[in-house]
DNA sequence: TATAATAGTCAATGTACTTGACTAATTTTG
DNA sequence: CAAAATTAGTCAAGTACATTGACTATTATA
């Protein structure tokens, strides 16, 4: 499998290797049950707003980009019918951004995809299973950022 | 840890997590010690340079873009003395770039990082070593792509 | 109530990639 | 072996997606 000697990047390398290969792989997928027009940060925005819907900012601060940035991007999702923008009620300044049906598909498809994956890797990774690959790497991010809070920024 | 509930996303999202965890350390303590003009990406034309000399049609295809713009990472590489590039006597199409004292001043320090990161871990991932979670990335990775090389593209 | 802070957007800019066009050197082939 | 095709590298322009700066409208604070 590997071309060259990776030396002591190894861990860092499959790290981002494994990364890659999921995201890709969903990516593609993705794109062939018709939602071609998603990028894999959106997928994270998704994530956000499958668990409530949020203002520009918060999506912003969940995103780890400028509100400039999760303006535009909710523009482009806007416009692509995966969410819709409204005025909030309580402060006429904020806008509430909300998944819509077509939203919801994409998410759904999307969990589907990536369960199909991990389905897939069961099994497979002697000598531990997914539950425990899944606690392990908790374990490994949560020694490493204790309570700060690490945004995964949509630039994969 | 986790601010919001991660549902399917998991293993996906932590993968995401753990890499940029570690990317971001790695670039911060570079920076640090006086590397703050290398970004994540050249790491990687640095991996493929550590092992031999190449051309920039060969460093393209190792980092999996265009000529075009492994030319334009050589330019500014060689601008800032990480690396030097010099006319192939075998083929004076052809240029070879190699690293300078200054590249691999960048790479030890990369590595004395690295494996600092790696010692802070160990101990902390029960039930696995690191060596045992490097065996299960590999083989996630491989289970994944097969004999298919997938190239780390310098986009984190 | 005047002043400051906040939410969002518009515009301009920066960065890192892409595609397209080109030159120079090498290889193929007819 | 000369003509044609291929290959290595670069320049230029375009694109995608982020940034900073400036602005309006609304809300909170002194």
């Amino acid at each position: 499998m590997a071309e060259q000697p990776l030396g002591s990047y190894e861990l860092i390398v499959l790290m981002g290797l494994a990364f890659r290969s999921m995201i890709d792989d969903l990516q593609a997928r993705l794109g062939g049950a018709g939602f071609s027009d998603v990028r894999p940060g959106h997928g994270f925005a998704f994530q956000l707003l499958s668990f409530k819907s949020a203002s520009v900012n918060e999506l912003a601060e969940h995103l780890g980009v400028t509100k400039q940035a999760a303006s535009q991007m909710v523009e482009y999702l806007e416009q692509r019918h995966y969410v819709i923008r409204q005025s909030d009620p309580d402060d006429k300044r904020s806008k509430v951004v909300t998944l819509t049906a077509k939203g919801w598909a994409c998410i759904k498809m999307a969990e589907d995809i990536l369960a199909d994956m991990e389905k897939q890797l069961t099994g497979q990774l002697e000598p531990v299973t997914i539950g425990e690959l899944r606690n392990i790497l908790r374990s490994l991010v949560y020694q490493r950022q204790g309570e700060e809070i690490l945004r995964l920024r949509p630039i994969w």
